[in-house]
DNA sequence: CCGTTTGCAATACGACTGCATTGCAAAGAA
DNA sequence: TTCTTTGCAATGCAGTCGTATTGCAAACGG
């Protein structure tokens, strides 16, 4: 075989132009051409490794994903071994906000593809299950209720999908400016207080 | 002056029809020729009625935000005078979840006009201080915590802006499918219990 | 009746889109 | 060397985009 490149650095090196062009001028604004002249590339070579742009678009999107999960994991991993619970949930959920400039531009981003994903809902499987597995491992790191109210069982997975859909809110308002990073953060701890009270 | 219209009923028309583009194409499918299709109008029209894409745009925003505002008004307005606090917030914050169909598509037309303001920041003015004034309305219906936790005089104004972003949060996965309405209404639920325990 | 103003339709234009096609240089395989 | 395969660049194409322009019919003021 030819010219040896690695294909995959190739990919995400267009799919990093791509989601740089996404984070300042939107989602709309991504076509072959700008995404090939953000990553100094040619139009053709954009093609050459995505025949279509929905495909480019998926490969994004879950170069969005894996960098979320990535940046959650690096929190995590700093604690050592382990951490209290609260602390660890804590750490977890605040990695999920968009609370400094780099993640701002990711949130951004996957605020964009939220609404994305919403007409190519093809593009984006397994995020059900994502979200699910990491609700019922925040519902493992929350403290039993005292008293389970009669009938039912399910508080504290409904505990730890409020609090996830919270973060998901907090992040929102963040992008949008109507919280600052400092209410934002005030607001997450003030709910793990009431959580570990 | 010639023929009698009313405009405004022209541009709410119009704006309808983008929202219902928008809804089921996505917004980057919203363009003049689809509006005006939609609407069942000529393009020519549309552009009589908004010289400009983004004037356009911009109104629809303000159709979803004052269509949003109305749904809430109803629901509590269809509670009567002098409701239990917590039941005035809880249907307050219920009619914000995009629980039906209606609602469903109405939020999805919101979520996409949420990334779209991030690019527009001047089309979107006032947002922030509403939803200030919102939080300062809701912390005022939380009971007083028993023992205002030393140092933190905003506690009641942390747990409200907490549970708008729940509430914005479980919308956004309600949207995405991650959540059930029976999940987010438990959620929500539940923190209510935790709230005015 | 006449002129003006308004409501709207139609068309034209240049820019841009995603995608298909073509061509060619570089790098092994023979 | 020759052949084949790969990596990439360039160009073309049909279509859509937002917007400016033009034209005309209807309604009113005079």
């Amino acid at each position: 075989m030819p010219r040896k490149v690695d294909p995959r650095q190739r990919r995400t090196l267009i799919a990093d132009a791509l989601m740089r062009v996404a984070a300042d001028r939107g989602l709309e604004a991504v076509s072959l051409r700008h995404v090939a002249a953000e990553a100094g590339v040619s139009a053709g070579m954009v093609q050459h490794y995505f025949t279509t742009k929905d495909e480019m678009m998926a490969f994004a999107l879950s170069v969005v994903r894996d960098r979320g999960q990535a940046r959650v994991e690096a929190a995590v991993a700093a604690l050592g071994a382990d951490p209290q619970p609260r602390l660890l949930l804590r750490t977890l959920l605040a990695a999920l906000l968009p609370l400094d400039d780099a993640a701002r531009e990711d949130g951004r981003v996957a605020l964009a593809f939220l609404s994305w994903t919403a007409l190519h809902p093809a593009a984006a499987p397994g995020l059900r299950p994502d979200t699910a597995r990491l609700v019922e491992f925040i519902a493992g790191l929350l403290p039993r209720p005292p008293a389970p109210p009669a009938g039912r069982a399910e508080a504290a997975s409904d505990a730890a999908a409020g609090l996830l859909a919270l973060v998901e809110g907090l992040g929102v308002y963040l992008l949008g400016g109507q919280y600052t990073p400092a209410q934002a953060t005030a607001a997450l701890d003030h709910q793990l207080d009431l959580l570990f009270a």
